[in-house]
DNA sequence: TTGTTAGTTAGCAATACTTGCAAACTAGGG
DNA sequence: CCCTAGTTTGCAAGTATTGCTAACTAACAA
């Protein structure tokens, strides 16, 4: 994503506005590599600018997504995740505390399907699924029996 | 997936019953390629077993999932989509009609993120978006102006 | 065949996430 | 300082999915 003064520019000359609202999106995206949710944007957004709603955050959100400054991630769990790293990369969500990580693949752009030759490819995309660094520590500590406990009911935040 | 009769014999094992519905979606699901949604899979159910209730369709699903016998994909537009082959294989999905093709790619198993070496893998998966060779050919054949109209509000079936 | 019962189904309520809408508000230009 | 097009809010509505429970039934034994 472009630095929220370069947004501000690219906004103006669309036309739009450059709000208070806006402007503070921004910045709370700025080198945000926490793929947040728009609640959790929100959430950080409202400690900021008490009053600010949450529709204003997935309208901005949506809007940064269309002028292709953010990257949607949906990993089947909770809502959609925002990505402001819109440079070519790839992702690893850990099973166990769901965050996702950003990932550079060598070779992953030259992936190809054996089969489906006829399909005309505009973007490949690579997920890797597993423990990260923390959660493999935290989990090697644990009983199996309070392991398979935890396991039964993913119980995730929703969906 | 297995067929309707080992996942019969499957269920029963797990002191599960075999009941008419889920024989039904034993069967729908047996060689389906299309990558059905919850609903989808609901409405040719219904064709068959009029009465059926979605509720049912959705719990059957989760617990051919948890079984492993189904595994899920998200592509981020309208609901979960459930896939019978649970062979490893990997996606390729038309930004243009939605379809999802199953597809093997050579070396995905083998591949690593270059950063985040502290990650421990248990799955990979590819995901190619682009056109099928249905909707590159219908393009083509698409003035310019109406591509544009109808790549505008793309208004998926929702989310 | 019938009875018993644990597992299932149907259907509706409830939840989570996201968008539509309209009234009130305001950034930006004159 | 004024205008107006674009914004923000707050709430209602929509979609996807799950919780709950009364009625139902497959599976098994007698």
């Amino acid at each position: 994503m472009h630095s929220p003064a370069e947004l501000a520019t690219q906004f103006r000359s669309m036309g739009r506005k450059l709000t208070p609202q806006r402007q503070l999106i921004f910045s709370l995206l700025h080198n945000n590599q926490s793929h947040p949710t728009a609640e959790s944007l929100y959430g950080v957004a409202s400690a900021q600018m008490p009053g600010i709603s949450l529709r204003t955050v997935y309208q901005t959100l949506n809007e940064l997504a269309e002028m292709g400054e953010l990257l949607l991630i949906d990993i089947g769990e909770g809502g959609t995740r925002f990505d402001p790293n819109i440079d070519e990369h790839h992702h690893a969500i850990c099973s166990d505390c769901g965050k996702i990580r950003d990932v550079h693949v060598k070779g992953a752009s030259s992936l190809k399907p054996n089969d489906a030759r006829d399909f005309l490819i505009s973007e490949v995309g690579v997920v890797f699924k597993g423990l990260c660094a923390e959660c493999e520590a935290r989990g090697s500590k644990r009983s199996p029996a309070l392991q398979a406990k935890m396991s039964q009911k993913p119980k995730s935040s929703s969906k």
